[in-house]
DNA sequence: CTTGACCTTGTAGTTACTACAGGGCGTATC
DNA sequence: GATACGCCCTGTAGTAACTACAAGGTCAAG
């Protein structure tokens, strides 16, 4: 793949602070180059150097690490904005850490608000696909678990999942 | 909110079947009435019938039934393309259940998939929060933990780049 | 007649990317 | 030197499933 045809830049065998190319980058880090392209765009990536006639990026380690932060706490659910905050608290290496315990452990009770409506949706999919008799569409439960009104009509105002 | 003041159709109070405004649609199923404009154009919902000089969208129990269905199908976590074929499904009554039951089935394996995720995920995140000694950022354990190569940065240490 | 809630259409924005199109650059090989 | 090939560049448009206007028309009440 990269680092052993003819590559501009060093290869990952090299030692790890030596200027990538955004391929490099993007192999290093499991992150597609657009998608590096477009974290620069938005200012979540420094504008690495450019090299020679070819306007070629050049990343060094820092931007490997802040690219491996962003994507690990990616990995873990943060979302863009939540990563933006983290990387600038990052950043403040004065600053008292509070703020970053308080971001994760919003999205940890985030999480945890998911997990327990997911739970409840699995046990309501469990009933209505247990209920599947394999009949004909006219008398198949699933149809009828999705629609209660669609036989006799029947509301109310429960809306919860989704969103979030 | 909606049928109390000079409303034009009939109130949520009236017969289940009577006609409604897209208001009151919107109220009965919890949907925005810009969203059920949505589904009327994509074709999940069918166009009702006009009425008067304003061009005022008209719907009956149909719609509120199919509506009802979407949205149930929706807060479960099907996807439109999934509720699409749910709704194709139910319009054919003489056709065989077991194609929804695969749909049905479908999801709740990609539920119960997503529910193993997000439990290792919180496992992980609880492990990171419960680290925090609400230091300063620069000895933060959560940061570390997102990326153990940053915090060397700018400060001299050097040790090798780990990459998974 | 004015007010104001409601409706209409249409377009653009959201999140976090992904997928091209159309072209330039760098190295190896013939 | 020519060619081939892989990589890089910018820019635009597309995805899901809505949501948020903008600019205007309609209806019923006061």
């Amino acid at each position: 793949m990269s680092g052993q045809s003819h590559r501009k830049f060093e290869s990952m065998d090299a030692p790890a602070d030596a200027p990538r190319s955004i391929g490099d980058l993007a192999v290093a880090t499991g992150t597609k180059a657009e998608t590096i392209r477009w974290y620069e765009r938005v200012g979540l990536l420094p504008a690495p150097a450019r090299q020679g006639r070819g306007n070629y990026r050049t990343y060094g380690k820092e931007h490997l690490d802040r690219l491996s932060f962003l994507r690990r706490a990616r990995d873990l659910g943060f979302n863009l904005e939540q990563v933006r905050a983290l990387l600038d608290l990052a950043d403040q290496k004065d600053q008292d850490c509070a703020a970053v315990s308080v971001i994760a452990r919003a999205h940890l009770d985030a999480i945890e608000r998911k997990l327990a409506d997911l739970t409840v949706l699995r046990e309501e999919l469990r009933r209505v696909v247990g209920q599947c008799q394999h009949g004909r569409i006219d008398e198949c439960r699933i149809i009828e678990a999705l629609a209660p009104g669609m036989k006799e009509a029947r509301q109310s105002g429960r809306r919860s999942a989704r969103r979030g």
